[in-house]
DNA sequence: CATCAACCTGATCA
DNA sequence: ATGATCAGGTTGA
């Protein structure tokens, strides 16, 4: 199946706002459902297997954003942001099912992106469905009643909360779906009444289920840039709110920018590469 | 409201 | 080789 969708793959997939997708020679290999699918870069979109479901995977990708409209705006902040858009004019967000997103994120605790791959796939192999080649995300209940070891999935302190999300999803005391028509400050207020869910896991949480473009997630290499770049220091919520003033009408996209430069500048020690103004 | 130790694992350093 | 150090958010004092 073709989709044509202004993306580069490997900036979208690859720098870790979804934690189930692997490159395998060239493609992208992914789990959507409960379908493998595999995605090969095109010129105007990409080849996608192993789903029918256009519907499906164009709003995975977000196709109703504007990227155009989106960089041009970003690239009004200043000489940086534009740097970085015109530099990477594909990278999209992506929009997660809130339970998947929700339960990965949750495990994405003081964790690096390799470790929550790992802890995730752990998790899918020990609870989800075998699908082939690989493991469907597992739904609350083959959790919270399924026979598998949670032991075996190497959470650490992050185990217990796991369990307790799932048994609270389960039992409709903590429920996904109704978040999805409040706006940004009540979906992160209900998220954060998740044992384990403190306000950088519920912004990413915000922005990549619930698409709430006003999200800026602080991470810890966003707080060293935000401090490099724009000299901006301070508690979560000051650098959060920062963000949020500084960047428009899309601190969502302008975050996950920043983040990609962060992870280009750390896997390549290139000479003339992109650097601050 | 700000600060800070404790939490768990895997990677990297000495 | 083996032990020390570090990276990474949330919680509760």
């Amino acid at each position: 199946m073709r989709i044509e969708l202004s993306v580069d793959l490997d900036a979208t997939l690859g720098c870790g706002q979804a934690h189930r997708w692997l490159k395998k020679n060239g493609r992208w290999e992914g789990v959507l459902g409960d379908e493998i699918v595999t995605l090969s870069q095109r010129e105007d979109g990409f080849e996608c297997e192993g789903t029918s479901d256009k519907e499906a995977v164009l709003s995975y990708f977000r196709a109703e954003d504007d990227l155009d409209e989106i960089y041009a705006d970003i690239s009004e902040t200043d000489g940086y942001m534009a740097r970085l858009a015109e530099a990477v004019p594909g990278l999209r967000l992506l929009r997660q099912d809130p339970w998947e997103c929700t339960a990965t994120y949750l495990l994405a605790v003081n964790a690096n992106v390799k470790r929550i791959g790992s802890m995730v796939e752990a998790v899918c192999e020990e609870f989800g469905k075998n699908l082939g080649r690989r493991f469907s995300f597992p739904e609350p209940e083959e959790i919270d009643e399924g026979c598998g070891d949670i032991c075996r999935c190497r959470l650490g302190y992050r185990e217990g909360r796991f369990m307790k999300l799932a048994n609270s999803v389960r039992t409709g005391e903590h429920d996904p779906l109704s978040l999805t028509n409040l706006d940004y400050q009540s979906c992160r207020d209900k998220l954060m009444e998740v044992d384990g869910i403190g306000p950088k896991v519920a912004d990413c949480i915000s922005l990549f289920a619930y698409g709430h473009m006003e999200s800026f997630p602080v991470d810890a290499r966003i707080s060293r840039l935000m401090r490099d770049i724009y000299g901006v220091t301070g508690s979560y919520s000051k650098v959060a709110e920062e963000g949020r003033r500084r960047f428009g009408k899309y601190p969502g996209y302008a975050q996950e920018l920043l983040y990609h430069s962060t992870v280009i500048s750390t896997s390549q020690a290139q000479a003339g590469g992109l650097h601050p103004v």
